[in-house]
DNA sequence: TTGAAAGTGGTACATATGTATCATATTAAG
DNA sequence: CTTAATATGATACATATGTACCACTTTCAA
């Protein structure tokens, strides 16, 4: 057993876990709280660049440049780490997203614009290495063998699903759902195929385009 | 080093080996063949169940029935173990889709044949253990962070991606390259999607529908 | 100021793992 | 039958890893 402090074992008062699952982090001792988004960003750059597997304590440690101790200090087990590693990305996706549709919220929204918008959050995505696409796709393939990790990625999805439903309607789509549907999996999919390219900006640009035609083909329908 | 006679240490006159990638296996000790073969085939039902991270010489000794020593004489490294399953499941894969091409080869291809066509196709990969499409996702990731692992796949996905291409060609697309490309792409998203969902068999009739759905859309453009 | 909660450092240890080694068995070609 | 190639068995070992444990320091509410 672990040291009768650490805060995942016992009860713990715990207002720096506390504060990491929502209110702001200026509870009482707010170094913990940041240390532990540290720990989190640190799993999601392993796991991006080396996959789930290479995930070990000491591994997060030096990533993070915190000592072994901290990574037991602040989470019960490693499957706990990365737990919470993938809950810190849902949230974080989340936010990304939101914050590009509030953007083309007031504009008026013709088909260009939407591909437009969907195409600035992939982008964004590439670009960003805490909200990684990669490790989204561990995310899933590690939901499919443990499927606690599932309920936090399960609501990522379906706002993204709905959100982009929206979109769909408004510009003039006569099966929203359906065809959201259609636009988020050739998404995932084109981004997978990515992954074993070596030409990944030629399939950018290939990706953007067909998405235009394909956006083109569900509205003319 | 491993003994003298490990068999892809050395020179090593290999009919076993050399057998295992073309030629039939009766070669002088077809027994080794069938072994190996074996061995792969545990390798593809470990990184199905538990992803590439669970496949070490042990499990796979235990999977197979074979023991420890086997996994090591047959392969160099361990990733010359899943470099070589990698290649197995992509020439299992490709035999299987020439089989269910050729079944439809002489009947009139209509929108509604293709669509058939290819979720037949798409089911025989989620029936057939050897060829689980949750491999290819793990053959994905690894390829992302080992690039030896790609040119199988690569030839595996052009021959997919040509394939489609025809049939879609065949059934009126104008613009058959792309829209294989989109209709693979929506595939992929799906089955990946379906990874993280409780309600696996709804999630295939709908992605039935949506495929429908969508490769009338192309058509209609 | 003080004391309990929060956080850190260093070390330890049982287990899992990749790979090596020595010896032995099995096969089929000559 | 002999013999070299092929295949297997048992065991060994250095390293990596998850987790525990003890002592220590820092922080802040009362």
């Amino acid at each position: 057993m672990a040291a009768v402090g650490d805060q995942t074992r016992r009860g713990h008062k715990g207002v720096a876990v506390r504060d990491a699952r929502g209110d702001r982090p200026r509870g009482r001792y707010a170094r913990g709280v940041e240390r532990r988004r540290r720990l989190l960003e640190a799993v999601l750059r392993i796991v991006t660049r080396e996959g789930v597997a290479a995930v070990t304590h000491r591994a997060v440690a030096a990533e993070s440049e915190a000592s072994l101790r901290a990574t037991t200090y602040y989470f019960a087990t490693k499957d706990d780490m990365i737990r919470e590693a993938f809950r810190f990305f849902c949230e974080q996706s989340l936010e990304q997203i939101d914050a590009t549709s509030e953007a083309y919220r007031n504009r008026p929204v013709r088909p260009g614009d939407a591909v437009a918008m969907i195409f600035e959050n992939v982008l964004k995505e590439w670009d960003n290495p805490n909200t990684s696409w990669v490790a989204e796709f561990e995310l899933i393939l590690a939901i499919a063998r443990e499927p606690s990790f599932a309920p936090e990625y399960r609501a990522f999805q379906e706002r993204l699903d709905a959100g982009l439903a929206q979109t769909m309607e408004k510009i003039g789509s006569r099966e929203p759902a359906r065809d959201a549907r259609i636009v988020l999996a050739f998404l995932r999919g084109f981004e997978l195929e990515q992954l074993s390219r070596p030409d990944r900006k030629a399939w950018q640009r290939k990706m953007r385009s067909d998405l235009a035609g394909l956006v083109d083909a569900l509205l003319a329908q």
